[in-house]
DNA sequence: TGATAAACGAGACGGTACGTCGTGTCTTTGT
DNA sequence: ACAAAGACACGACGTACCGTCTCGTTTATCA
């Protein structure tokens, strides 16, 4: 638990070399590449000792862990503070079809995708990395979608005896592989009929009072989206 | 793939230095890790000059792409052959069970981990070699499922008007995330769950003649799985 | 005597290699300098194999030296066939500036100076080579001061008593440095300045019958030079 | 003489590297001779990064001379002082024979004789390096001879009109030729002689009341010299 | 309010690896 | 069997960063 060297003491942290490093390191990322990004690279940048970065970060990948989390934080006081919940009109499928198209376009942003990826990469790599990167980021995403279910399964809409943690990757994971992994390209049409699928299976339904309509484009009964 | 500035003769190559490569490249990952491998390091284990490598690789990934395609192309050979279909024992749900069991079971073996992890990483920042990761290595295996999932077309079991593509990625894409992420661990049981949400979804079934089976481990009335 | 590996056979020698790489050997250093010339250069400007080197020569220095003689060669050919001596006019003093000036004016030409430079340096540090260049292009022009200043000797012009190989290095190795180290500038005045304080020595003559001039041109009645 | 790209901040060198590079340099030149002599060798022998040499360095040869400098400087140090002046006798002929023979055994000491071959070659190649050994070194030394000659000419052992920078040359250089090209062996009646024939000339001198003795090992009626 | 201790910018340092170039050997393929 | 071609093991090149380590120079509490 005690300081490894010499504990710098964090209340006589510049606030002006952080907010400059995270900068230049989220700049540089974006410019040339997490690889071709290096400590030298972002102090000098940053108008910053390279040894004010090795007080405070452990590596490039925490550097650019912290300046993501940092930006995140500072978008959402931008936008009037982060959204604690998905939308919940009611209607579970129309929900989700419009939170996940959503997420395309975010993972389309090319100011979010080098670092993203960046880090994404180191994590598949640096299991320690990795789990910092999911608690911090990805699993506060990921509890919205369990809060959701959960709600869907007070209304009827999903089975009781569902695990919403499990459900909710039938529709993320399969977008996050083709992200990451370049698998297949990322629609509207792709993400609406992942929605449809996770939510009906795969397979043949007996002849039932109310059919549930099947792929993107809904059918005409049902109501329009905003 | 291999010229890059004045197209070596590839007729005179060394078929000793690429296997010696190949061998030391995927030793020294699963010793030191990717980022700690280095292509002085892999040459002078292969006992190779570092030349011959640059001449018929571009990069470090390229290197360890090639040995691991070559890896499973020997262990394809020593086990009789490369399987060319998953089981099809006319019960989707088990055979896919089954197979993702295996997967699970080859995601922990350590000699396979280092390097498709390596490889992985990369492929998610360099774009060029994530897609040739996936066309040589994920594709061919993915289409398998392809396969079996239009024979269960065939046969009824799956809906005629599912794009099995993108079926697949229901069950297989969670466990991906999973395993490359850290986002949760990886059990029989949980891909055992993934089959089920993904044949029969997320929603209640109206009540029929014959109900389906839901959850991971059963109801009460099924008989006991091998 | 006795072949030192597998003892090319010098009657199959290829005569059109060997000129083309004695040309583009003397080209590369005339134009690069000698450490930028490589054994890779000159095979490949010559359109030969390295190969063809390496059986022949054993060294970078020793093809140049090669080369180098053979351009003397040449050169006497074209000149209608090489001087076998200095000029004897009788007047030893006037010879010895003539011959002077005219090496002044060869140690200017820059198609000589590249490759002679890039010798004499090897040769200071590589005795063997120092040893064989001496002997294949210094000690024969040498001689040719040695018999001038033997028939000299015998006109009474030069005492009788004196070496004329040690005598020759009087005014010839003060030119000699010069050009080698850079430690003075190379004229015409100087050389001739040299052979008037090589013959008639520094210090004072006493009061004579036949007062022998002393400085550079100029006897007792000539007027002040400019 | 120091900054080549973007100037490094000399007051921060350090002292200890640069005498170790200096230490490694020599030895190395001494034991393996320059060409084989390595930046890479001395780095390691010194114990010192590459970075380090190219720092301060701009070639090879800039470090030796360097080193050569500094080791001129320790040996003055060390010899309490560098000495101002050649002896001055009263006899011109004997200090020089005196100083040449000095030469010759400084010439045939093998600490001295690889860094100054060395830096001698690369002098003749590379006419900047040469003219900085020259200056820093040679012209220091031929300077003395010239401040003798001048004194002699103040007693009227030299001619008045000779100049002395080019007298000195008569001895010197041959010296200097015998051993930069391997033209001849050093000895002392080979200086001792170079001397006499310098001082008196090798044309005859007419009768005089105190005739000079001419060669090495002089006449028989001449009176034996010390 | 001035002393003092830290964080800071700057950057030199010992290292490691990079990717390139040249060496000298060896092998393959025409003549 | 020599020659052209060029792959190979080797090793040095000069560069870029690494992470550590001084250096003064701010800065910012405490005496």
């Amino acid at each position: 638990m005690a300081a490894n060297q010499s504990a710098p003491d964090a209340t006589r942290r510049s606030e002006r070399s952080r907010r400059a490093i995270y900068d230049a390191a989220l700049a540089l990322v974006a410019e040339v590449g997490y690889p071709k990004t290096t400590i030298e690279g972002i102090a000098s940048r940053a108008g910053v000792g390279k040894q004010t970065i090795y007080r405070w970060w452990a590596s490039k990948a925490d550097v650019l862990l912290e300046a993501f989390l940092d930006m995140a934080e500072q978008a959402a006081h931008a936008a009037g503070h982060v959204p604690h919940a998905l939308p919940d009109t009611g209607d579970l499928a129309a929900d989700l079809k419009y939170v996940l198209r959503a997420t395309v376009d975010e993972l389309r942003d090319p100011a979010f995708e080098a670092p993203s990826r960046a880090l994404a990469a180191e994590g598949v790599v640096d299991e320690e990395l990795g789990r910092r990167f999911v608690a911090s980021l990805l699993e506060p995403q990921l509890q919205l979608y369990v809060d959701r279910l959960r709600s869907a399964q007070d209304t009827g809409e999903v089975r009781p005896d569902v695990d919403p943690r499990i459900a909710l990757e039938l529709f993320v994971s399969p977008l996050a592989q083709r992200w990451l992994q370049y698998t297949g390209p990322i629609t509207y049409d792709y993400t609406d009929t992942l929605v449809d699928y996770a939510l009906y299976g795969l397979t043949p339904r007996p002849p039932s009072p109310t059919p549930t309509p099947t792929p993107t484009d809904a059918g005409p009964a049902s109501p329009a989206r905003p």
